[in-house]
RNA sequence: GCGGCGGUCGUCUAGCCUGGACUAGGACGCCGGCCUGCCAAGCCGGAGGUCCCGGGUUCAAAUCCCGGCCGCCGCACCA
């Protein structure tokens, strides 16, 4: 296809695979659906904006915020708490005439009208056949039932019987260690634990390239809150009450609604978005992927209804952007996700993932307490004696009290006497409450953030290819070019220069070759922000060029000043036209 | 998984229908040299191709047929 035909997808692939973004991986041995590679510049970019999100998420608020890193593999155990051995396999049936696959189960449900929840697929198949259940579509005949499951699946050790699966979310990881973290962190509530890192999900057909792989990295937070503490749960909500968020509830998605814009405090207030601190990361999220380079016209949240909800989750916004060839894509998901997790591993692994949080001051309550006499019980019941206060003593205060305000309190089949238990009303002093802490979890694919920010970057000027990156995230920062490359005294000054800027810790390409208008555009198509050109003017008093990428404007200014010039562009978003007195070049401007 | 379309130097592509003169051509890019006083200039030279993979048909396959892999689109799937 004409280069001008070509749609913005083919065009990054296409600058992907040349200029070393990214590209299928695998390629020597034909490639495998759902795997790419990052090159060179690719990861650089990728870094870069794994580095903001940091900045975001977790620096931003570094008092609450802190990060972990956790094993990709976990045993079975950790995914059947989460719910995901469950959730995530699906039995499925295959049309032997058409080929279609379908559920299994909503099939046989569809047709017969009974739930067949947790039956085994031989099971499964026995019904299809017994009922005679044939492909919706077709009419064909279906094949046997069988599972898939997108969790990728192996064994831990030598044993078969020791299965460990590959996280298909990092959230586990959180949930698993939160005890540590949060008593490493000193007993913190309101604490959130960030994660980046890798998962796979074996999809079943991906497609889309960088949009939905096997592979890919999350960046994600699981923000631990007191779910009767709204307020306190989220102290920097003040930093972006104003902020305006467009978002599609889920009435008004039923109804064929638009998005619309409501401040987050109103969004809050008006019950829209169930609690602060989801509103707060969601707000937080659109200024992120805003810095990627994503218009805010170009961004909604979308509330997803009880059915497209995952199974942990109460409420769930996806946060969509809009991208040239597959409309609108998920590049973060928002939900609020309860205790869901932490009582599930509570009853999976038997500890206590409750935590305490002290009154600020100690209360006193009055509560109705049960004393067993055991001389009563001793003296009148001699030899039964044993076997009822073993009983007693299994029981909690709410039984006791139960059995102390019946009628003829009877254990194990014996009658109590009379003042065996004493009730009494007595006051406890209560210094705190325990609690499971509810989550809120912002997740963010990075690797769709990168092609995101990849497409929202791409412009093409004067028939060249522009990759106007925001400045922060851009793979090389600067380029140094010695106006010509056979003159020994500027490339010899010029690699000063980019020894500095090394120096400094900057990301800089050194440039020679060919004209000095195509380095130029070379530098441009990778979306490098600042050039720094090396003349004959450099040699007589010390200054250099500075170009703007997206301008092309150029100023002088000294080379020593260079590397803080640089510095405030990238960083500090400083104009060009404040680094520098304005240059034109030998003959422009006569015109 | 199903259906449609596609896969040729790093990239984009010509050739395929109608098999042979294809030692697979071009453009851009890349590398070296010359030149070049600021926006993909010019000249010279060079490297670079398992024609996606496997099998078949044929005297002969980039080209025709079958299977597979990969990609895109539609369906299904996407807790």
């Amino acid at each position: 296809m004409p280069g001008g035909l070509a749609d913005l997808f083919e065009k990054l692939v296409e600058i992907g695979k040349r200029r070393g973004f990214f590209w299928p991986s695998y390629e020597i041995y034909g490639g495998v659906a759902g795997f790419y590679d990052w090159g060179p510049l690719g990861v650089l970019l990728k870094q870069r904006i794994i580095e903001k999100w940091r900045r975001f998420f977790v620096l931003m608020h570094q008092e609450y915020v802190v990060e972990i890193e956790t094993p990709i593999i976990g045993p079975a155990k950790v995914y059947e708490a989460s719910g995901h051995v469950e959730h995530f396999t699906d039995p499925i049936v295959k049309c032997n005439s058409c080929g279609r696959m379908f559920r299994a189960d909503h099939l046989i449900e569809d047709s017969i009208g009974v739930s067949v929840e947790g039956l085994p697929v031989s099971e499964l198949t026995r019904i299809i056949r017994e009922k005679g259940i044939k492909c919706p579509v077709c009419g064909g005949e279906l094949g046997e039932v069988r599972t898939f499951n997108l969790l990728f699946k192996t064994q831990i050790g030598p044993y078969e019987g020791d299965i460990g699966y590959l996280r298909p979310e990092l959230a586990q990881g959180m949930f698993v260690a939160f005890k540590r973290v949060y008593e490493a962190m000193r007993n913190r509530i309101p604490i959130g634990i960030a994660q980046v890192g890798r998962v796979g999900r074996n999809e079943i057909s991906p497609r889309q390239a960088l949009v939905r792989l096997r592979e890919f990295t999350i960046m994600e937070m699981e923000y631990f809150i007191d779910p009767e503490d709204k307020e306190g749960s989220c102290p920097f909500f003040h930093r972006l009450s104003e902020e305006k968020l467009r978002i599609l509830t889920y009435d008004s998605k039923k109804a064929d609604g638009k998005p619309e814009y409501y401040k987050l405090s109103e969004a809050v207030e008006e019950g829209i978005i169930i609690h602060p601190c989801l509103g707060y990361w969601m707000a937080v999220g659109k200024k992120f992927v805003e810095s990627l380079g994503v218009p805010e016209e170009n961004m909604y949240f979308e509330e997803k209804g009880p059915e497209e909800r995952a199974h942990y989750s109460t409420q769930t916004f996806d946060q969509l952007v809009k991208v040239s060839r597959w409309g609108w894509i998920e590049v973060a998901g928002h939900s609020y996700r309860g205790d869901y997790d932490l009582s599930r591993h509570m009853r999976y692994s038997g500890q206590d993932l409750t935590v305490f949080k002290p009154y600020p001051k100690p209360i006193t309550v009055k509560e109705k307490r049960v004393f067993v006499n055991k001389a009563v019980i001793g003296r009148e019941l001699k030899a039964k004696a044993k076997k009822v206060l073993e009983a007693l003593s299994s029981m909690s205060q709410e039984e006791l009290l139960r059995l102390a305000e019946s009628e003829e309190p009877v254990v194990e089949g014996i009658k109590l006497p009379k003042g065996a238990l004493r009730v009494e009303e007595v006051e406890r002093k209560v210094t705190g409450r325990r609690f499971i802490p509810h989550v809120v979890e912002p997740s963010f694919g990075t690797d769709r953030n990168v092609y995101v920010a990849l497409e929202y970057a791409y412009r093409e000027k004067d028939g060249r290819v522009v990759l106007s990156f925001p400045r922060d995230i851009a793979p090389i920062q600067a380029v140094v070019l010695p106006l010509l490359e056979n003159d020994e005294k500027l490339v010899a000054e010029a690699r000063k220069l980019y020894d500095m800027l090394v120096e400094e810790g900057f990301t800089v390409y050194f440039d020679a070759s060919g004209s000095i208008g195509r380095r130029y555009a070379r530098a441009d198509e990778i979306g490098v922000p600042a050039a720094f050109t090396i003349d004959y003017q450099t040699l007589e008093d010390g200054t250099v060029t500075m170009r703007d990428r997206d301008t092309w404007k150029q100023v002088r200014l000294p080379m020593r000043e260079a590397p803080e010039a640089l510095r405030k562009f990238i960083y500090k978003g400083a104009r060009l036209e404040d680094l520098g007195v304005p240059f034109t070049r030998t003959g422009e401007g006569e015109a």
